[in-house]
DNA sequence: ATTCTATTCGGAAGCGGTTCCAGCATTAAA
DNA sequence: TTTAATGCTGGAACCGCTTCCGAATAGAAT
């Protein structure tokens, strides 16, 4: 379990000191001589010494650990917005703990950072947080920041998704689209429903009719949330449904990235026979040529992370509220030749 | 810091119980009778108290946390077995810390791990680990799995890259083409190299002539490593260099989506004008009809979770060295028609 | 030479739990 | 009825480090 379990106490022995003075040396306090910080150091040296991380952090109350929770920090939304933080947190001394939070039951799996001390801050990235959560995580009485989420009394970068959207759908309408179909992961999760409203806006500025049957949900319970695979089926229900449509307006890159799939065995070709946006602008859509909504997940991960380390050294600042603008990214898929 | 500051000497005056009573209440050791254990329950509850993670972690000795060390957590090749390690890592009550180790200095990162106590095990993916690393990881006296380096003395996960590479080159060669490219990380990676072997391997076997021209290697230091940046850049960088290849090898999924990318602008076909060949079959080459080498990663990272579990519980278990089968995967990209 | 002030260090009390050991009250066995 | 076994519980040591406080030493000031 340990490297030689040598502890203070043998290395305070062995330099012939008190054990307070080679806590000093470990923790370079200024008040301990060169002298004896030299013994102490060979001694260290000699043994092989490594403090004990609980045992320190027991001792100072703290953890030297920030926690991301998300739905699922392997999907390639969340993936993006990882690699903004990790630098961060990393370079500011702190270690990463990583959570997956189900968002069917999110109450239980917060829990675990009920523990006292299990962490010192945590990233709450969690579409959709209701009042309930929110009141839970007031309670842990301890630097969060939302992502995803507004709210006053925390720090929090949230979209407008319902304007991203829009301008989705809108860049759709200025190429010619006057059917346009929208693909919806299974279950209608909290991002999905704002996009269905900007979606509506677009095509009512637009004076196009709203037809509910150009909304297609993923189909299968096994494929729910936003997979590639909602994606390959839910176009060709879609298709089926309405074999007049020209252009999708894809919930998320990940959908879009499994209706791309499903069109080329189709056969048909993108984007002539069928123009194709995606939400989220992932890295990969770049290389697709998928045209997609960028919100800067990388960048939001940056400032997020620097917010929370600014908030573990100050906790009276005053909360910021982030609204992030999304970029329109038009490429191959949408582009009429 | 904390929910209320409530620790178990409160509990155990309210209840009117000894804190030893209050713990095994906690730990629901059998030995206290219901009537007591009602008692200190209710406490625990009327005051809202939440055991201090690190306090019980320093009293058991251990830290319920188990880390996965990799050069980039976030590359989509450790992010599909990431997908195989959350859910049983969590499942059996550890945490999961995410560390990068960056190749360039394993040593100095992996020094975190020498912190007694930080973590319970360590699940350490870095190809190509060497003796001199090996040695450090010796010396952490802890459970270690290694994924991607065979180790007697670990549990170890690892592929054959050379014939995995190979297969994928004899496909190649079976299609009809015989002037086949590869492309390459800038940075020669411990995973390339024996890729590169394979490769020529195959070129061997069916007689065709190895041209040092055709292995094309990412450009900038900007976009080391596996890119899709570098495969954008290589192919073009290749095909400049040698006109009349028909067949790419690229050494990674992510190489062959920059590839694919750079041959879409030039407009290349594939697989007609030209075959495009991964490594890896990550999920979403899947739905690129990408052809690639399956790894298993998932399963990958599924068994060497159980087994690093398996082994917290029992730490003189003999090691077991898994040797990997790739799987040849054909899709459109080298499919003729 | 004496007093005062820094500087450096040792001692000891936590941090918040776990766990061993002993003691007491019960109950079963003799 | 006495003795032995059993079930619960309290007390105290301990996990390994931090940090406050007071003491000792040395140098500066008088």
């Amino acid at each position: 379990m340990s490297i030689g379990k040598v502890t203070i106490y043998e290395v305070a022995q062995h330099a012939g000191v008190a054990i307070s003075t080679v806590s000093r040396v470990l923790n370079n306090s200024p008040e301990v001589s060169h002298a004896t910080r030299q013994k102490v150091v060979a001694s260290i040296e000699v043994l092989g010494f490594r403090p004990h991380r609980m045992a320190k952090m027991l001792a100072q109350q703290n953890s030297q650990t920030i926690s991301v929770a998300t739905p699922s920090f392997t999907a390639l939304f969340y993936n993006e917005m990882l690699k903004g933080v990790k630098d961060t947190i990393r370079e500011n001394g702190f270690d990463l703990l990583l959570t997956d939070l189900s968002s069917q039951n999110p109450h239980e799996t917060l829990t675990r950072f009920f523990q006292r001390g299990s962490v010192d801050a945590l990233l709450l990235a969690l579409p959709g947080l209701d009042e309930k959560l929110l009141y839970e995580v007031r309670l842990l009485n301890a630097p969060v920041v939302l992502i995803g989420t507004r709210s006053d009394e925390f720090d929090s970068f949230y979209w407008d998704d319902a304007a991203g959207a829009e301008m989705a759908v809108q860049h759709l309408v200025e190429q010619g689209h006057t059917r346009i179909g929208m693909l919806a992961p299974h279950e209608w999760s909290e991002d999905a429903a704002p996009r269905a409203d900007g979606y509506r806006r677009a095509l009512l500025n637009a004076g196009l009719p709203f037809d509910p049957l150009l909304i297609q949900e993923g189909i299968t319970i096994k494929h729910a949330g936003h997979s590639e695979e909602a994606g390959y089926e839910a176009i060709q229900a879609l298709i089926k449904n309405a074999p007049d449509v020209t252009a999708i307006f894809a919930a998320s890159d990940v959908l879009a990235i499994g209706a791309l799939a499903a069109l080329r065995e189709m056969g048909k070709q993108v984007p002539e026979d069928m123009a194709v946006m995606g939400y989220d602008d992932l890295k990969i859509s770049r290389f697709l040529g998928l045209s997609s909504i960028n919100q800067k997940m990388f960048q939001v991960g940056l400032e997020a992370a620097t917010q929370v380390i600014r908030r573990i050294n100050d906790p009276k600042l005053p909360s910021i509220q982030r609204k992030i603008e999304p970029e329109l990214q038009i490429r191959m898929t949408t582009r009429r030749k």
